[in-house]
DNA sequence: CTAAATTGGTCCTAACACGAACCAAATGAG
DNA sequence: CTCATTTGGTTCGTGTTAGGACCAATTTAG
C-alpha cells in the first residue's frame, strides 16, 4: 500500500465529468422552468399509461420519501395525477395529465436537442470506448456495496 | 437528426457510475459520522494553514450561500473555525482546529483505504484508459458551457 | 386461519443546493 | 477625493436528498 492514491485522479475525473454533464444539463433544464428531478420525472411517464411510485423511483433512482414531494409539486402543477390502482390498494399510479403531456411533448426534444450539441461530430467508436469504461468502473463500485 | 437517442446510452452509464461511486462513498462517510460536503471540507483543509471561504467555495465546488452553512455545522462541532483576514477585512479565513486536525488525522485514512478496495487489481493502464475517456467527454460539455 | 414479516407510501428531521437580495469592505474611474 | 462597481460573505426562499418512523395493505409462515 505504498501508493495510496494511484486512484484519486481517476475519481477526480469522474466527478469533474459528471459535474460538467449536470450543471450543461440542469442549466437548460431550470431554463425550460423546472428542476431535474422533476424533468426526469416527467421523462419517465411520457408516453407512457403511468406506473405505480415505487417503479417510478426505481427508474428515476429518487427514494420514495423524496418522490412524495416532487410528485406533489408536478400535481400541484397540474402536469400529474395520482390514481388508485386496480388490483393493489396500496398502491398509487403517477400518470401524467393532458397538460403535461403537452408539457412533455414541448421540453423533452427540446432537452434531447440541447445534449446531442454536445456530441456533435463523436463517433460510434467513442461512444463504445467511453460506455465500456464507464461499465467498468461502475463493477468497482458496486461489487463492494453490500 | 435521424438518432436522437444514439447518446443517450452514454449518458445514462456517466450518470450510472457516478452514483454507484457516490452511493458508496458517502455510505462510508457518514459511518465515519459525518456528511459528504463535510468530509469534503475537512479533507480540502487537512495540512493547510487555512483559507478564504471563497477558495474553500472553489476547491469543493460548494456555493458560498451553502458553504456558509456547512461551514456554520462544523464550527458548532468544533471542527473549524472562523478567523479575520490580515489585510483585507471582508475576507474570513477557514481553518481546522486542532480537534479537525485529529478527526482529519483519523478518518482521511480511513476513507482513502476504503476507496482503495474498490481499485484492487486495477492497472496504471486501465487508470489511464479512464482517465482519458472521462477527460474527452467532459470537455463535449465544457466546450458548450458558455 | 392467525401471526409475523414484507411492501407501498406518507411524514418528519437534518442537511444540502442554487439563486437572488443584501451589506460591508475594497477597488476603480473621473 | 468621491462615487460607481466589484468582491467576499451572510441571509432567505424554494426545492432536493437520505434515512427513519410510521401506517395500511398484502403476503408468507406455521
Amino acid at each position: 500500500m505504498n501508493q495510496p492514491v494511484e486512484f484519486l485522479p481517476t475519481l477526480q475525473d469522474l466527478v469533474k465529468c459528471y459535474q460538467a454533464f449536470e450543471a450543461y444539463s440542469a442549466a437548460n433544464i431550470r431554463a425550460l422552468g423546472l428542476t431535474p428531478p422533476q424533468f426526469d420525472i416527467v421523462a419517465t411517464l411520457g408516453n407512457t399509461a403511468g406506473m405505480t411510485a415505487s417503479v417510478l423511483g426505481e427508474k428515476t433512482l429518487i427514494t420514495k420519501g423524496t418522490l412524495t414531494g416532487v410528485v406533489d409539486r408536478l400535481v400541484a402543477r397540474g402536469w400529474v395525477e395520482r390514481a388508485a390502482h386496480d388490483s393493489d390498494r396500496r398502491c398509487q399510479i403517477v400518470r401524467l395529465t393532458p397538460e403535461g403531456e403537452a408539457l412533455f411533448a414541448k421540453i423533452f426534444p427540446a432537452h434531447m436537442a440541447h445534449m446531442a450539441a454536445c456530441f456533435a461530430g463523436v463517433g460510434a467508436a467513442d461512444h463504445a470506448r467511453w460506455q465500456a469504461a464507464l461499465q467498468q468502473m461502475e463493477q468497482l463500485f458496486k461489487k463492494e456495496t453490500p
